[in-house]
DNA sequence: ATTTGCTTGTAGCCAAGGCTACATTAACCC
DNA sequence: GGGTTAATGTAGCCTTGGCTACAAGCAAAT
């Protein structure tokens, strides 16, 4: 195969790297969506968000969840006052309901295609994150039609 | 809404963990499939694989790639020799064919669900690590059927 | 055979996200 | 009120995956 200055190429590897940058965005802004969105969650069927239960749904020891909290409050989507659970922001509850619509639409797409619950909510925990606005409003599309 | 044991509610907690842990564990194995799959892509279309050239595909410091490439050398998935380039062991082989079939079938579902080719490849990058067994079946389903 | 320039290697730094072990504090029950 | 139990906080450790800056190596051209 041609190895020299294929028509193209270059465009595709640099389309490629930010391919790569784009999942490593996704990464570090995941933490953050999750959190926010079980922060919210708790908060609506239990009227309280305490470390100790964000840390068992998330199966991670509770000074993990403890600072992930701190990394929310030092963003600004969180505060929390000691024995007496996290509340997120209105910048928090607003990247909680984004995080939450998106999560969501990707879990239905997989159910509607016929993966088991199971792993439908397994799978669409990790794949929410790498969904970007072309591909949820594609998901959209085919979850109306069909 | 009633907090105290709604019936099944354990066992939703449980499988909602169980979904964050195979997340965590998808992210500690991403780094090795795209690099293995990458390092393949290189022989196969250049006859080797450099560590400048995968660290330009990959969007990152020569330094991070070769930090990796001594990750995949110490856990048995390449070898390299200074100034020579890096090959794939059979396992490694095996790891980069089957993170390749995989990463094929998503981009393939994305774009037959009308996701623009250049969102689809950035999207692909990062679903590709979670999606198991289960919905890769069910994808494929999906394209044969369609 | 030198120079020059890309590629590779090394040192040392950082933040994130995990953990265990131990200390402190609050809540609850008696 | 005191004791017991559970939640929270703190200290200190580890690995991963990034980076910059500088050193060394190789190869190609003059
Ligand atoms: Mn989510
Ligand atoms: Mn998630
Ligand atoms: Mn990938
Ligand atoms: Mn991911």
């Amino acid at each position: 195969m041609g190895l020299e200055a294929a028509p193209g190429a270059l465009e595709a590897e640099e389309i490629q790297a930010r391919g790569f940058g784009r999942v490593r965005e996704a990464h570090a802004a995941e933490l953050l969506e999750d959190y926010a969105e079980l922060i919210d969650d708790l908060v609506r069927d239990g009227g309280q968000a305490r470390a100790t239960e964000i840390a068992r749904r998330l199966g991670v020891s509770h000074v993990t969840a403890v600072k992930a909290v701190a990394r929310l409050e030092r963003e600004g989507l969180a505060v929390s006052q000691p024995h007496r659970g996290v509340k997120l922001t209105e910048e928090g509850a607003a990247l909680a309901a984004h995080a939450r619509a998106r999560h969501r639409l990707v879990l239905d797409l997989l159910l509607a295609l016929g993966v088991p619950a199971e792993d439908a909510k397994a799978d669409a925990e990790g794949i929410e994150h790498h969904v970007s606005p072309a591909t949820l409003a594609a998901f959209a599309r085919f979850l109306k039609g069909k």
